[in-house]
DNA sequence: TAGATTGTTAATCGATTAACAATC
DNA sequence: TAGATTGTTAATCGATTAACAATC
């Protein structure tokens, strides 16, 4: 009875996880390898082989016990999964720093993520190409986005008009938002929204860090001509 | 007596829940606001104010009943618990685009992260300057790690040189490390590791689009003459 | 055959959500 | 005072992990 609408398929750490999967998988395929196990996949990534088995049993694959699964079924199982078995075009807005390296990243590769075009509000940037494609004004989003079907917009604008960017998309008939921006977007349910959070990455990173530091400054501290008191036998 | 050793603290979920509490009350507290409820900060982020409250919680800071958090406190609280009261200062490792723009993304100013220096292992690039800072050779990481004091790394070189320059900061007394390649990182159980999976998030939208949009298709098929069989009565 | 691995069900764990007394 | 909110304990929920039969 209950549809929360986001879960559609599979549930999220089980489709972050694919993504982990297949680079590993594509990996060992250039080596040679014709077969993998759970396990073998699990020891790479420390995970346990239960969790790897039940991820690669959403994408409806059937494995042989004793041997595992054959590579390239595998694989490919994997990559239609997760609709990586053809080329996803997006429109970016937003051609700042961060714009603009996610249009000449490398690690899209796999995903066949396609920036087909960018966008600013900027005159100042429109006109201008970047990674040979060149910028558009905001105004032939809309438009352009109808007329190429494209389904998945990419959100790297300031927090001040994430949301204003957002409302767009949705106008121009985009589905999925690739979300860099901060603040929490309000779309219609239809609309899949995928948030990067930096600032939250970055938040347990130094808030552990900071915590640690501080721990062992307190620790060493308790002596206070040279001896670093706190510490365990030094290894 | 079990001690994972990453749950310093407070659990991650709850760290970086509060990176997205400190720029919502930031802009509050820029519109004049003095006291804020948890229900208010729940109501933006659409949270259960209940998970709002333990996060806000486990920084310590005390509230009053009918009231809510005196805004400064709150913030300054925050700040404490992540680390941002004080700068925290990184080196990075890969200045292609993605590192380019990390150095110049303008998200940071809230964390007080400040990328003091970058390194690279391509002659071509090193001697060039990124947004004001000149890009070194990675000879020279670990003096300069330890001479500085410098206790974060950035990794935003590709998946094949990922570990090895992840063994190089821990060689240079780098604490911490924020993980932007696909690869999980080998490290001593001092060495916190945060991974930004931009393939694994791009997974969960792709995933789901995908399903959603051939799931409407198949619907829509159901009748082939221009009759959109299977929609709901249109909006 | 022996044993590693799949497939699947049950137990555990941790995080989220609900409930409610205390309080200003 | 009345009622919104804090602080805290209990219940729920979902994901992870353990257990184990089937199998090649």
């Amino acid at each position: 009875m209950k549809d929360r609408s986001a879960e559609i398929g599979a549930p999220g750490p089980t489709l972050r996880r694919l993504a982990l999967y297949h680079h590993i998988l594509v990996r060992l395929r250039q080596g040679g390898r014709e077969v993998v196990s759970c396990t073998r996949i699990g020891q790479e990534l420390r995970l346990d082989p239960t969790q790897v088995r039940k991820d690669i049993e959403a994408t409806g694959i059937v494995g042989k016990a004793r041997i595992g699964y054959d590579m390239e079924p595998l694989i490919a199982s994997i990559e239609e999964f997760l609709g990586w078995d053809n080329v996803t075009e997006a429109f970016l807005v937003g051609a700042g720093a961060l714009g603009t390296a996610l249009m000449g990243y490398e690690g899209f590769q796999a995903s066949r993520l396609s920036i087909v075009a960018a966008f600013d509000k900027d005159p100042e940037k429109v006109g201008r190409s970047v990674h040979g494609k060149e910028i558009l004004p905001l105004s032939k989003f809309q438009d352009l986005a109808r007329r190429m079907n494209v389904h998945m917009g990419i959100v790297t604008v300031p927090a001040a008009s994430a949301q204003e960017v957002a409302a767009m998309m949705v106008q121009g008939g985009i589905r999925a938002i690739w979300n860099f921006s901060p603040i929490r977007l309000e779309t219609p349910e239809e609309v899949i929204v995928e948030d990067v959070r930096l600032s939250s990455s970055l938040a347990l990173l130094s808030g552990r860090l900071t915590r640690r530091l501080r721990k062992e400054r307190e620790e060493g501290a308790i002596d206070d001509d040279g001896n670093e008191a706190g510490s365990k036998a030094g290894l």
